[in-house]
DNA sequence: AATCGATGTGAGTCCGGTCTCAATCCTAGG
DNA sequence: CCTAGGATTGAGACCGGACTCACATCGATT
């Protein structure tokens, strides 16, 4: 069908071993560098393999070594910057100890990521690297491990699984942000997030994530520390795609109670978020203070640079990566798991609320 | 070593064919769902793998079929968004057509790309969608067609290979805005770009990447067109680092010959760009005006918003996977390559230069 | 009732490597 | 000169499915 002859049969140690005369098993072990083989012979295999242009087919030999030398990453979105870099982190990684990677995008659909788990396990990976949809429904990820593969997570946990996870503390840097809103005057500190809910948000309710249960138990510490009440109809979940997002944060700004901060969860939400209320005239801090998950580099550029929570997201998909290849080659754990710790960057997105007496008084 | 008894056997057709008491062949026949198999049979067989939750090993099925299902994909660096929305553009679709996906990084080292190139054909992939580092050293491309198997060029052309290739016109865009550049009045266009070359630029060398040869002789057309001398000092390659587009950025915004207005030639240059012409205390389009490549998402974001170079990143992607797929399944070619074709959007970074008449008397 | 084609079925081969095992070759020690 | 023991070597099993082939089985045809 192509060009030239298309379909030419690939080489193997058979056919080297014919060329150099040699039997398939003196080939093998000549390609193969083990065992024990002759100066002469392992010349003529040598020169043989080199002039077939041999190259070992890497099936047959996962197939009775039962190694693959690849390892599954299953995460929600590639799209999203956040996992792209900790994807870099993980390939970099790889590379360097001789694995490659079979990336799996879920789209966050749980169905997805039992799928994809299930596939990568028939392709018999030698280790699973997951960025968990939910934190809750983990018995594919359970599945994983009675499989007897190595599985490490990534910037998420899974409830009741015994599983090296790689993520940084949420509640504490939640915390310490929510402090810093409240410090700032703020009471009304508004929280967006994705995260899917079958009902309305109410505090200490179970969700699927536990990224951000983390954070919102984070933001319900700093509140209860000031001695305030939590505002739990400012959290907003469920925020989909950039347009209800967009109609959140119109919402949130609207009315006597409006937001005088906003938390994004993510950084397509900041995205929509910054977009809504720039439209609808409204200036960051000067109106609205801004706060957001991930320090990616455009952050700096808008007016005001925006005030981020950073997260260490390479460093995390090589620690993941540098983990699940130590647990597949049987090593103990050498290095202690770094601390992955976020930190949070002021920039020039927070500033004092607007009406910050009234707003006080109605807190008090 | 791990919690449980962790290395089980996997199940294999044979302990499923003893559970069912049918041979090897019928239990193979029962759960691969070809042949000839009696209803009481495949009943037998169906319950046994349930009951030992047997799952086939692809490994071994890809090994005589030949089919591995997998796709390789080369890129440059997964981190920049740019791919990241090809990558998910393509493994979309691969998914739907049951294939995965094994992605490897190069950061644009030719020497990697090479080697990832190789690796890939030796786990047997089905076929290849590459980014190519360069347009010129295209040997190892070669190779995988005479390999015969699939191979098609995301972003990039690749010089003297006839493979298809999703990628936009450059050339045309690139002459399209600097026309609109110059129209504005500009004459003092500066182009950065991350292209490494040997020798400093000068006007119709040859260059590695296919892209910005034709980006560079766009701008070259417009200036042409408009009988305008074609500012080859403005040309500045070998922008790496954040650091050195800073620093070429103060450069070329320094002195009475200072650039008007400059086209970053991607999103990573850009943020750097802009960054220095802010630190700078310039103003856009004020001081300067500016074009990137890549409409993300971010740039509506800035004050002023940014005038970009949309190209269908997420459709390229699409596209270059569907190709793929077609060949690798040997179909004809049903649809035609959808034209993807980049546009101009006007957002608010360019104006009129400064000083416009002292400008236009210097380039006339 | 003999024949024929359409199932059903099991034994065994093959894919392309790795690896075991027994046989053969060499060389140094006795 | 003979032999023990390590170095070489080739035959063949094996990994886990897919698939070929020869051999039943069985209802339908004439």
């Amino acid at each position: 069908m192509s060009s030239d002859g298309s379909r030419r049969r690939d080489v193997t140690v058979a056919d080297v071993a014919k060329a150099a005369k040699v039997s398939k098993a003196q080939a093998a072990r000549a390609l193969g560098n083990y065992g024990a083989v002759s100066d002469d012979v392992r010349e003529r295999v040598l020169a043989a393999a080199e002039e077939l242009e041999y190259r070992p087919n890497e099936l047959a030999r996962s197939m009775n070594t039962g190694k693959s030398n690849t390892i599954g990453v299953v995460v929600g979105d590639i799209e999203n910057p956040h996992f792209g870099l900790a994807m870099r982190g993980i390939t970099d990684t790889a590379k360097k100890s001789g694995f490659n990677v079979i990336l799996v995008n879920t789209d966050e659909e749980r169905a997805a990521e039992v799928d994809a788990v299930r596939v990568l396990l028939d392709k018999r990976v030698d280790g699973l690297i997951v960025a968990p949809a939910s934190s809750l429904e983990t018995s594919h990820l359970q599945q994983v491990r009675e499989s007897g593969r190595p599985l490490v997570l990534l910037d998420r946990a899974a409830e009741g699984l015994d599983v090296e996870t790689f993520a940084v503390d949420m509640g504490s840097i939640s915390y310490e942000s929510t402090k810093y809103l409240i410090e700032a005057g703020h009471r009304r500190i508004a929280f967006v997030s994705t995260v899917r809910t079958d009902a309305p948000y109410v505090p200490g309710m179970t969700l699927d994530s536990s990224q951000i249960s983390d954070r919102l138990k984070g933001i319900h510490r700093a509140f209860d520390e000031a001695d305030l009440p939590h505002p739990a109809d400012l959290v907003r979940l469920n925020a989909g795609d950039a347009d209800s997002i967009m109609r959140i944060t119109r919402d949130l700004l609207h009315g006597p109670d409006a937001a005088t901060a906003i938390i994004a969860s993510d950084g397509l939400i900041a995205l929509s978020v910054v977009e809504a209320i720039q439209e609808s005239g409204l200036s960051i801090p000067g109106d609205v203070s801004f706060l957001m998950y991930d320090d990616f580099s455009w952050t700096r550029l808008t007016t005001p640079p925006l005030t981020v929570i950073a997260q260490p997201v390479y460093d995390m998909g090589i620690a993941a990566a540098a983990a699940l290849i130590r647990q597949i080659e049987g090593r103990k754990s050498a290095a202690p798991t770094p601390d992955l710790v976020a930190r949070l960057i002021q920039r020039g997105s927070v500033g004092a609320p607007k009406d910050a007496d009234v707003l006080s008084q109605a807190g008090g």
